[in-house]
DNA sequence: CAAAATTGATAGTAATACTATCTTTCGTAA
DNA sequence: TTACGAAAGATAGTATTACTATCAATTTTG
């Protein structure tokens, strides 16, 4: 038997579920390769159909521009890692064991799971770590809001501020702490790499010290 | 007696230096409107021209690039921001409250600075909020990095990361734990504006908010 | 006052971000 | 089996962007 996670997307995100056809998945599969590869200023239609072996019209049947894209398959990411923290924390019945599983998820590196086979996870997240910001960080994000482009991320957001809740009920920003984790976990990461003066992790760029610098920041906030 | 602050520029952000000319400084005050109002994304060089009421010819002789232009005002701020920083701690003598002061100035609205007469340090407060991470979050931030871009940012978390050790000498994350208050700050701020639900801070808009989370986070992690 | 530097005016190019239209292919329902 | 409609391919075209180049006008400075 084989198993698919399907993520339920919002489909005010495309014009033809891409998730519905071979050229579809395609369509996901070739633009996170030369998103993660190229960046997504130089990332354009053209390439994508070059690559996907199509026409750029035949792209634009799928999505109305790059921006939409972009924030489909980042909005993917958020609900493929919202169930990985679900699924992975299920049986965890220490909250404080919880949120350290959380911190892991969010700052690890992440393996291709082949439960997705036209998604791979780990060029995604590499994605989110250089691009993430940018699905928000634009003038339309009122519009987007209001269309719920980012459902997903503040579903995210709200699965982690539950598991803080749980840790402490006391605690007054579950919500501030949950994006910050998210954030400062990518952030950190893409410093590490590209402008180690920022961080405190030169050496080895291991993103274990990254969990570490995690931990301690959320544990002593909410345990104060 | 008219004083007037001069922030240092890295000189090879530029073609021509902006600062020596008045067509120099108001393509730098205008960017900044436009960049505040439009959006980076938005932001061209045509239109720059036009609010400026000279030609894209002559801007490009003063910047490369759009891009250039965006790390141009970018790092002057960081260049501002530091020098208020190291001027509003000076008789400070309580590391705690220094802190607590480089806390306040992150997260507060800033106000027009007088001293600065062509740039609008409000407006370029929004911009760092909206705009700010675009100016590393590029495929070519090792390059940029190497020509020192970034400095005038790394100079900031190492000054914030010097009275963070001076709070706590056995603290093992000074400049993460920079680095992450700088972007955090921001990052709250454009989440309590623009998407609240991933905040705590929905009701009133105000900083005071962000600026309390900030203490609660920064002095629980560096007093554990 | 002459030379040099700066700016303005204008033109042109390659690439981007689309839109439109017409043809071909292909699965499935009569 | 055909024939119908949906999806995809092929091709063309437009406005805008991101530049580069050239020459003339103006301002600065030595």
């Amino acid at each position: 038997m084989k198993l698919e996670v399907q993520i339920k997307m919002n489909d005010t995100l495309y014009i033809r579920d891409p998730e519905q056809s071979e050229l579809g998945k395609n369509i996901i599969k070739y633009s996170i390769q030369l998103i993660q590869k190229a960046g997504f200023e130089s990332f354009t239609f053209k390439k994508l159909a070059e690559t996907t072996g199509t026409t750029e019209a035949s792209i634009y049947r799928y999505f109305e521009n790059k921006h939409k894209l972009l924030v489909y398959i980042i909005s993917w990411y958020w609900g493929w890692l919202e169930f990985q923290i679900i699924y992975q924390t299920k049986n965890v019945h220490d909250s404080k064991a919880k949120l350290k599983q959380v911190i892991t998820l969010l700052a690890n590196t992440v393996q291709d799971d082949i439960m997705t086979s036209y998604v791979d996870e780990s060029l995604l997240n590499q994605i989110i770590i250089s691009e993430g910001s940018k699905s928000y960080l634009t003038k339309h994000v009122e519009e987007d809001n209001k269309q719920e482009y980012f459902k997903p991320y503040k579903d995210l957001c709200n699965t982690v501020g539950d598991i803080i809740l749980e840790c402490n009920i006391q605690y007054k920003y579950p919500h501030s702490l949950a994006s910050t984790m998210i954030e400062v976990a990518h952030l950190q990461n893409f410093f590490m790499h590209n402008l180690p003066a920022l961080t405190d992790f030169e050496d080895t760029k291991k993103e274990d010290q990254i969990i570490e610098f995690l931990n301690n920041l959320v544990f002593s906030s909410i345990n104060n």
